[in-house]
DNA sequence: GTCTATAGAGGGATAGAC
DNA sequence: GTCTATCCCTCTATAGAC
């Protein structure tokens, strides 16, 4: 069957990877059990080797999953405006909304890369796939605004600002220096849009 | 007995702290067994429970161990000037000399307290004193610059902006980025050192 | 296609011989 | 004070009943 199916399994697989991407999120890749996932998606523990060839597979899928969500989110952001600073000042207000969790638990995207780049070094180039997406999107943003065979570079730095504010503020568990550092980030797009190269 | 003593436990605990330390950072505390620990410190698997009391309870000596260290070296840098611009210049040699670890292995103080804010917010409280004394000496520096009550947050934004540094540069494995952003770093400490306030 | 049972390895922690 | 042996638990992964 080469068409795209629907059957249970297939939903079932969606809540699996849903499920995972969470608590991957909330205690690591590697604290997280088969039991866990299990039992968040309501699916008996054994049945896991039906849906996934290994953990390692299951990540790949989760980081997948993750990716199309950050492309939907950026979809919305290009429908909002088509002004590239005007684009760009998005990336603030991601922050503001992922406060409470980034505070919490971290960046999703950072944590979980920090932590499969001490030992599992295959699973953390997956992993960067999702910073992929941010970073040739502000890029592409940063293009538009002159910034030419700077602008890769000056997107990482971008993304680079946000996790730190994101390490820290999750280290301190300080939700006013998240605030403090959201607003210096949107002081510094601002800048970079309106200085000429 | 209430002296200090030197028996030969005290440096094999020495030398179980040190190996654990390095064990933390290279594979993550979680992922650190004691077997890892006993083959790297060079001692009886089963002799751990004589040195400490648990896991945890390494991880904290571990953790005394490294603030210890950063103190060492902050005292260094106090030595080789007594001008606050120019200590903490002293941050940027420190990323330098830190390049190639760090782009392998992430920040030992970030990805260890990132790790252990999951899910043992415990361990992560005793893990952020090695970001007190940091931050602590930046702050005095920045107070002395004349920063007064801004000098705690502006020292966790720089903070700040070394670990976003450092979670990009080893989630990419990319030096070239990390000495572009050492130098935004200098840069930045520059001009906080030369804006009077 | 779904589930139970369990293998096999490795984890933290303990008991007790020397 | 040092080390061996081992307990009990949880982990990933598999075999095979239904």
């Amino acid at each position: 069957m080469t068409t795209a199916s629907s059957k249970k399994s297939d939903t079932n697989r969606q809540k699996i990877i849903a499920a995972a991407f969470d608590l991957f999120y909330h205690q690591g890749f590697n604290q997280t059990s088969f039991s866990d996932i299990a039992e968040a998606a309501d699916f008996p523990r054994g049945n896991f080797y039906y849906y996934f060839k290994s953990k390692d597979e299951l990540l790949k899928e989760v980081v997948q999953y993750q990716v199309e969500r950050i492309k939907q989110m950026i979809e919305v952001w290009d429908r909002a405006s088509s002004d590239p600073a005007e684009r760009l000042l998005f990336l603030a207000k991601m922050m503001e909304e992922s406060r409470d969790d980034v505070v919490r638990y971290g960046c999703p995207l950072g944590t979980l890369t920090a932590e499969l780049g001490k030992t599992q070094l295959g699973l953390q180039q997956e992993a960067v796939h999702m910073f992929d997406v941010l970073i040739d999107w502000v890029s592409a943003r940063l293009n538009e605004l002159g910034y030419a065979d700077q602008s890769r570079i000056l997107a990482m730095h971008v993304i680079a600002r946000i996790q730190g504010v994101t390490t820290m503020a999750s280290a301190y568990s300080d939700s006013a220096f998240m605030d403090y550092e959201i607003d210096n980030i949107r002081a510094e797009l601002t800048r970079l849009a309106n200085r000429d190269q």
